[in-house]
DNA sequence: GATGATTTGTTGTTCCGACAAACATATCAC
DNA sequence: GTGATATGTTTGTCGGAACAACAAATCATC
């Protein structure tokens, strides 16, 4: 129940009593102090890389470790080049100064977002600080060949420029659509036309890098509860309206919420109404076909916005047309809101893309609904707030997928 | 990412970052390699717990760590009067025989459920055998002391047959309500009337012994996910129809989710129509409300049934207004699945008390429902089970609620 | 600005637990 | 019976974290 070497860490039972194949048994030989030893380096690892920086004495209070076990691991971690140790910061405090502990600038994660009209690919260091960004237009949707054809191209160019100055530990890609993260097949997304497509496979024998998938709004929620409106919040529910539908992701005790399969938080495909517009995704009335940017932007007589443009056209708007249809949104959104959070009590629902605008646009109505949803008053509302971050969502959550493999066991590097 | 200490279990860093308290800090402090030897040792008494028993060399096995160091661990638990060994299991095969290392006697878990009209106890060893079981009657609904009282009278009854021979390690309370399970508070327990009562303290102080609350439905969850239908599945959703009202409970990743509070997995106050009657709990159109188990009754010209002998009479029925409400219920269940499949990913789904029934009585009417729903064709289906634990499946539940301190942590025994 | 209190870094030692190797034992197959 | 095989048992080794004692750097106070 406590924590086990530091209070920061909970031994976890694996539940499932699935008999362990020889091949995982072999995994685990060795010593098991390696494992204690490299268990407590990613604790420490994780806690800078989340930070993007602490004393060394924080490191000694937050991992209830020995001050000398937290010098010698970092030393190791300084060592392999994963942090690097500064200057004290300046405080009034008495004591010997504790020397920072800083994220290094040599481990990299590559980002990859396929769309239907560009790839965009990331380079992100420890501590979510997003190094390079490439955009490369594409004249039409690529094919899942394609698209892993001018990926590998651009990490092979960036690869170029980077190395043997940084070492690139792995590639995240955030798929707009279902993926199957055991071996990053695509099963299906609907934009690109992608359907059972194995692009984690073609892009790691494309490019020799470990690559590693899974859906864009779930990485949008393991960034946010990494570095933005999600942090040090345990449950919580992540919802992004963009051009092409809704996403969502979930977490729930700390842990992204990922499913058998890895299809969970499909949260876009809530079914809103029982006679609703069919959808694409086989059912019909998703919250996606009924919470729409579309018809928004028709009202406002605009042609295209981002997020911040619509937001602004709609607190300036007083048509009455236009109230009226973001309260319908939000009529739905809540609907499907409000029986998530009665499946999930999450503390926390992260708002993201144009459902930030349209909440913005009338603020205490989604909080009105959600709060008439059943059981609310002995539950208590959560709080309902926008993204904290910006057009590097994704490339954060995807590099976090890439680099979660040093994180969890620093002496890969 | 693989195992530690035997690849049967994973470290999972905690995801916040709050800060650690000095209080908690202190917790943390000691040998770690005292910390390591706890959770070896709490892995080996979890296998022993979920199986009932296994050989010694399976242990070896299925925990990856070393022949001396199972053996070492084992005798430590033998000691501790946790396990005992027995003869070796009588096989056909090659080598030394291994000696069954099975559950110990001693160790013990009281489990409580309180309902309107009578408190059953139950006293549950390792394995989840069930030991004994008492059933108190009461006249009227008893509020949260006289609750307390009984069960208090009824422990200290208990404790005078089993001690010293056995040993009582706390007690686990399954509550039909929202219980907040940081400190047993139940919120609401609509059925009984109870309301913000700290039913966990009273209890605590009235026995002397630790005690743990949590709603019934996630307790059965657990009971199903330990020894039930959904053993080795880390990812299903439980549903159980009981006489006041659906009740549900979440696994996800192999752990049953509790939500921020503890609140979550009400899937029974999922809204399933937006023009519904008032529920109890402040919503409207709430799957309980819609899915019942009395008009089937009325219509079936019964008086009252258990979950058995209501599948009974609706396999034996002929009636097309029986058959009708069927597909009523089964459609506005599907509905409220569908949904949460969608949003979890689950790979099963149990069902328990009449929700079962109904099931089993049009069995491809649910499947079909649920096949409908969104994303279904590409993500595939969860299968759709009847529960295997009966009447013994709160008892367990909330016995191992109360049994989670020793498995957690053997060296307390 | 010296002095003491406080906090933290540094160094050498100790202890504990898992592993490895060698041996012992019990079963099966022939 | 004999060999092969798997597992229990015993003893020694090794690695990592804790601990203790000391050193260093800051603040507070006079």
């Amino acid at each position: 129940m406590s924590g086990n070497l530091g209070s920061y860490d909970v031994w976890k039972p694996r539940p499932s009593e699935s008999p362990v194949t020889p091949a995982e048994a072999a995994k685990t030989l060795g010593n098991s102090n390696d494992r204690v030893r490299v268990h407590n380096l990613s604790v420490v690892l994780r806690l800078v890389h989340r930070t993007g920086g602490v004393p060394r004495s924080s490191l000694t209070r937050q991992t209830g470790l020995n001050r000398s076990t937290v010098a010698a691991l970092v030393g190791e971690l300084v060592e392999r080049q994963l942090v690097v140790e500064g200057e004290p910061d300046a405080r009034n405090q008495v004591g010997r100064p504790s020397p920072m502990t800083l994220p290094g600038d040599r481990p990299v994660g590559i980002a990859v977002n396929p769309e239907i009209d560009a790839i965009t690919v990331g380079v992100v260091g420890l501590g979510g600080r997003v190094l390079r960004r490439v955009r490369r237009a594409t004249a039409v949707i690529p094919t899942a060949e394609q698209a892993a054809e001018i990926t590998a191209d651009i990490v092979a160019e960036l690869r170029a420029e980077l190395e043997p100055a940084h070492r690139v530990f792995g590639i995240g890609v955030a798929v707009p659509g279902l993926v199957r993260v055991a071996d990053g097949l695509v099963r299906l997304a609907p934009h690109l036309g992608w359907e059972n497509q194995p692009f984690a496979a073609m892009l790691a024998r494309a490019t020799g890098l470990p690559v590693r998938a899974a859906n864009d709004a779930n990485l949008g929620t393991l960034a946010e509860s990494t570095f933005g409106a999600g942090r040090g919040v345990s449950d919580f529910i992540y919802l992004n309206g963009g051009a092409s539908g809704i996403g969502g992701g979930i977490l729930a005790g700390g842990e992204l919420l990922f499913g058998a399969d890895g299809y969970a938080g499909e949260l876009g495909h809530t079914i809103v109404t029982r006679n609703g517009i069919r959808c694409h995704c086989g059912g019909a009335g998703c919250l996606e076909t009924e919470v729409r940017r579309e018809p928004l932007l028709e009202l406002l007589g605009l042609d295209d916005a981002d997020a911040d443009e619509l937001e602004a056209a709609l607190l300036a708007s007083d048509d009455r047309a236009v109230l009226a249809e973001v309260h319908r949104q939000l009529d739905h959104l809540g609907f499907a809101l409000g029986n998530a959070i009665n499946a999930l009590n999450p503390r926390l629902i992260v708002l993201g893309g144009f459902l930030g605008s349209i909440s913005a646009a009338e603020p205490d109505h989604l909080d009105r609904v959600v709060a008439a949803g059943p059981l609310s008053a002995a539950r208590g509302q959560p709080s309902i707030v926008p993204t904290e971050l910006g057009a590097s969502l994704l490339m954060i959550g995807a590099a976090e997928l890439a680099l979660e493999a040093v994180l969890e066991d620093p002496t890969l590097g």
